[in-house]
Parts: C-alpha cells; structure tokens; sequence
DNA sequence: ATTTTAAGTCAGTGTTGTTGACATTACTAG
DNA sequence: CTAGTAATGTCAACAACACTGACTTAAAAT
C-alpha cells in the first residue's frame, strides 16, 4: 500500500514539523512574554487589558478613543470598562477635543507614565536579554515572521505607529 | 544642562527602539496567530482552551491530565472544566492508567482528531504563508529568540515535546 | 434639518482563569 | 496492615475580559 517516502515527501514532513515547532514555540513564548507585567498587575487591581490600553497611550499619546480602539480590537464596552478604571484612578486623562469636540484625546498622568514604565520595563528586560542571546540576525528573523504572521489592517497599524515616532 | 547624545546613547536608543517593535509585533502577532482557529471555535461552544487542550492530547496522545496541567500552567479545575466537556461530546476519551491506576490517559477520538486538523489546519495555513514570506534564515531567527524568551521550565517542555517524536 | 459620528452607558451572557474545600481511589512507606 | 501521599474529579464562588444589543448625548457633516 504504502510507497517508500520520496525525497520531497520528506522535505516536506520535515516543514510541517517546523510548523508545529514554531506554532509551540509561539504558545510558550507569549506566556514568557505576558509573564512578567502580569506578576506587576496582579497585586493592583489591574489585569493586561489596562497594561495594553497604558501601553499604547503612551505610545501615542493624545490619542482618540476610536483609535485605541482600532489599535486593540476590543469592543468600545470592553475598553470603556478599563478607560473608566483608569480615569477613575488618575493613571489616565482625557481630554475634549479642539478640532472635534465629540472626540476625546487620551494622555497618561505622572501616575499612569510611572506604571506604564513599570510594567514595560519588566517585559522589556525578558526581551532584552532574548534578544542578547539570541543576536541581531535573529532578532531580524524573528520580527520579519512576525510581520508576516499578522493580519493586513494590523500590520498596517503596527507600521504606522512605528513611523509616527521618525 | 543636556549634552550632545554620544554615539554609545544613540546605539542604545536604537536598542530600546528595537525592543519595543519587538513588543508590539508580538502583540499583533498574536492575534493573526490566534485568529483562524478562533473563528472555527465561535461557531461551537468551544474557545482557545479547547483548543489547547485538543492540541497537545494530539501532541502527546496518552498523556495524563497532570502532565496536561504542567503543559498548559492552568489550574486542574480550569482544565477539568475543559476536559469534561471534550469528554462528554466524544472528542476526547479517558482511560484508567494500566500501571498507576490513579492516572487517566488522554486520547482524541475520531471526532476529536477531525477538530484538532481542522484547528491545525487553519493555524499552520496561516504560518506556512509567513514562513515562505519570510524565508528559512527568518524562521530560524524567530525560533531562536522565542526560546530566548520562554521561562525556563517552559523551555524545557517545549525541548521534551519535540523530542519525544524522533 | 436630518443624518451620521464619537463617546459613553446599562444589562445580560460566555469563556477562562482563580481560591478553597472536599471526596474518591490507589499507590507507597513505615 | 495502616497511615500518608498522590492523581483525579467535583462543588461553589468569584474576577477579568471579551461579546451582543439597545440606548443616550453631544457635535459634526450633509
């Protein structure tokens, strides 16, 4: 029944298997990467919706909420329950907006940049030392497949937001 | 007050600068990951955990629920919800340990492994199209610092698992 | 003046995670 | 053999975070 595996039949077991590693690896990995910020946010009252939501106010600054909302992929329900916690908390602040003034602009507070810094230098200090042990060919590879594992609309927003900051 | 950046400040810059497309490409990454099985499981009753779950019993068929609990770093009443409706809807099968008695060895039915190459199917599509994009260079550079960024005894799964099949 | 847009809210629901307590069964060590 | 420990499963309660659907307010756009 079974014939003997051709040699492009192997080569072809041999990708799919790369596949499933690299699947795994990705699984695994995000746990490391979400590990560190998440230890910070348990003992607060927070969980990684609001370091998300921090993360980019910080990133793009003055922000609307239609943007962030984009930008996360949430329902505007579900990031309003955040953005409300944190308004609530003074961690973040919103401002009505000059040109349209049914837009809100959203800034972190001395409070919110201080825990934005917390909670990114946490997930940045596991990427530093990845990237240092891995090296810069490696670091190259990684996010030329991440760019390439993401939907179109959100790779597009991923470069803008890059660009924004020249 | 401020002097003229240094050379050593700019390369650091750059570094922070990298580390924090890193951060972001995972984000979005995650989600193009995720995504295709994600809108296969809406339509059932199913979500990610399912998924998980259907994964590395297909990975590892016989394995125990604790090593699935190991696996998965998620408490046994979470799992135990998971597994018990796997088991009612005859995805997934349970059968008493023959050495330890105590131990329940997990197994996808028929139905079970129909689910799990569909989920697969639907994953892997999507990472073979960024794999070919990126080129074989890239994906191993993604590897490598997926790796690096794992916790250690997460590390170690990961490395047993690849094992175990030659 | 009507329609559309941005934002916010209320209520209900579902998945997935958590603690804590407890029961059953079976293996293991004394 | 008995006591302890281990593997599994279960009940209850709770929290975070997502969803849908319906509705309001204010402001911009047509």
């Amino acid at each position: 029944m079974s014939d003997a595996p051709t040699g492009e039949m192997l080569m072809r077991q041999d990708a799919e298997e790369h596949l499933r590693k690299g699947i795994e690896a990705m699984f695994f990995a995000y746990r490391g990467f979400t590990a560190d910020p998440d230890r910070i946010l348990a003992d607060m009252a927070y969980g990684r919706a609001h370091h998300r939501a921090v993360h980019f106010i910080n990133r793009a600054p003055g922000t609307t909420v239609n943007n962030l909302l984009e930008i996360l992929g949430v329902t505007k329900q579900s990031l309003n329950r955040v953005l409300r916690t944190l308004i609530e908390d003074g961690l973040v602040e919103s401002r009505v907006g000059t040109a349209d003034k049914r837009e809100r602009h959203l800034f972190l507070t001395e409070a919110g940049q201080a825990l934005e810094q917390a909670l990114s230098n946490a997930q940045r200090d596991r990427m530093r030392a990845a990237y240092s042990a891995a090296g810069p060919e490696a670091v190259a590879g990684f996010c030329q497949v991440l760019e390439a594992m993401m939907d179109h609309d959100l790779l597009r927003m991923y470069r803008l937001l890059s660009e924004t900051d020249k």
